[in-house]
DNA sequence: TGAAATGTTGGGGCG
DNA sequence: ACGCCCCAACATTTC
């Protein structure tokens, strides 16, 4: 038993089901609960507005309260983690530091760094898993190794799966640390260089509870609905899971308590999830290359102005602009519209999927590495388990198929949206006369195709052929 | 977690 | 009535 000790969140911004708050409280009379502002990590963000830091900051503000109203309160500190815990643990005098481990590469260094530091010190480390159900080791193909492809992972996975894997690790409340023996004080967004912005999406775990709560009742028809853009059917729990405001162990007891096909499908997404983070922990050079060795060589001959046009959602083609400019005006974008704009980039602009990698990972409120990285190669074909080179989705028919009576578009590309019928999809086939009466004449109000599909296509299948051959 | 190209089949128009 | 052609509609193969 400690007499004290600090609990560190990172992106496990709650106090109900998690599991380092659980094991603090069981194992200490006073639990002191602590976030740093990572100063390198924010100083190299983009955006002085990012969306992001105003979720965070509303987040940890509601834990704050809800700490406070137990009689004791977040501390909040902004700097380097390593020196900022360091100090702390010494300053509160505490015998143990506990944490729920990350196995992004910074986050396993600089961890790996505190615990060394901490035992130095003579203060214990401990860490758990709770941020995945399985974690890289605890999955293994018969060889005892990694599986690099998701249906035997997923069977895996699944058969292994038993009740104490999703247990709900309830904190003690009474051992919050009443009356603080430092001064706490909330760092406002400007004191971290930022401004306020929309979040977009509620932020904080109660915000995240509800929206679980309420996705209970679409969840028997997520497989059916879950490809329709314009039917807002998915989770939306993505922002959430990113930073830990429901926890992995929640979602997956929701989808157990249907039997349906739909929240089969919707268990086998959380799979996705783990086995991204899986392959991330297992072969960490795929943030920097990709996982199939044979196109680590491969030049991408894309244009950057066709880069510029696709970032802001000029392309010509209308469900790709639409999830583009959607991004960019909400920080999040359907997982469907991912993969068609991923693979337009790639495959019809012949763009190098990093380039892409990093646009979503700049504007993508749930941005995670793994995750994002995962889908990145796969809808490059790139990755582990991706889809083969030569299966290339046709913008137009995508459109269709996801957004059948075009509202999403009409809703990202207003100038479109006095196209009729299926002209919403292709507008380039209209003349000019219905141009003029659907309001948008083309090359003026909405651009031409800056590539032609068909064509495109028949390059991408060349270059991806020939590299599939000849690594 | 495709789409295009190519192959096959069968109903209907026609001489 | 019959063979022939056309071409959807569907199936299979290929990328």
């Amino acid at each position: 038993m400690f007499g004290s000790a600090l609990c560190w969140i990172r992106r496990d911004l709650r106090l109900v089901d998690h599991r380092a708050l659980a094991e603090a409280t069981q194992a200490a009379e006073r639990v002191a609960v602590v976030f740093v502002f990572d100063k390198v990590i924010l100083d190299a963000l983009q955006d002085r507005d990012d969306r992001r830091i105003s979720f965070l900051f509303d987040s940890l503000s509601e834990l704050d309260a809800e700490l406070r109203r137990l009689g004791s309160a977040l501390i909040v500190q902004h700097g380097d983690p390593v020196e900022e815990i360091l100090r702390l643990a010494e300053e509160l005098k505490v015998e143990a530091v506990f944490w729920n481990a990350d196995a992004e590469p910074y986050a396993l260094k600089r961890d790996a760094e505190v615990h060394r530091r901490l035992v130095q010190a003579g203060v214990a480390a401990k860490h758990y898993k709770d941020h995945v159900i399985f974690t890289a080791r605890e999955v293994r193909n018969q060889s005892g190794g990694p599986f690099r492809v998701f249906t035997p992972y997923s069977k895996a996975w699944r058969a292994r799966l038993t009740e104490p894997d999703v247990q709900d690790f309830s904190p003690n409340p009474e051992r919050f640390w009443r009356d603080l023996p430092v001064t706490v004080q909330m760092p406002t967004l400007n004191d971290l260089g930022f401004e306020r912005s929309d979040p977009w999406l509620e932020p904080g775990p109660r915000a995240a509870q509800e929206r679980l709560n309420r996705f209970q009742d679409h969840i028997d028809g997520y497989g059916q609905n879950r490809d329709r853009v314009d039917l807002g059917r998915t989770s939306g729990l993505s922002v959430h899971l990113r930073h830990g405001t429901i926890s992995i162990r929640a979602c997956v007891r929701a989808a157990q308590a249907h039997a349906t096909t739909g929240a089969e499908k919707w268990l086998s997404e959380l799979i996705w999830r783990d086995f991204y983070h899986m392959i991330l922990e297992e072969f960490p050079q795929v943030v920097e290359r990709p996982f199939r060795s044979e196109y680590q060589q491969l030049k991408w001959p894309g244009k950057p102005a066709h880069f510029e046009a696709w970032c802001i959602g000029q392309t010509g083609y209308p469900i790709v602009d639409a999830g583009m400019r959607c991004l960019r005006a909400t920080g999040w974008m359907h997982n469907r519209l991912r993969m068609i704009t991923a693979m337009f980039l790639t495959k019809d602009l012949l763009i190098d999927y990093r380039l892409g990698e990093a646009h979503f990972a700049r504007w993508l409120l749930d941005f995670d590495l793994a995750s994002n990285n995962g889908g990145w190669q796969w809808s490059s074909s790139m990755g582990a388990d991706a889809q083969p080179y030569f299966r290339i989705f046709n913008p137009v028919l995508q459109s269709a198929k996801t957004d059948p009576d075009g509202e999403f578009i009409r809703q990202w590309c207003p100038e479109l949206a006095g196209f009729a019928g299926d002209q919403i999809h292709w507008p380039h086939g209209a003349s000019l006369m219905e141009q003029q009466i659907a309001g948008c004449v083309l090359g003026a109000d909405y651009p031409h195709p800056i590539v032609d599909h068909a064509v495109q296509r028949q390059l991408a299948l060349a270059l991806l052929e020939r590299t599939d051959r000849n690594g």
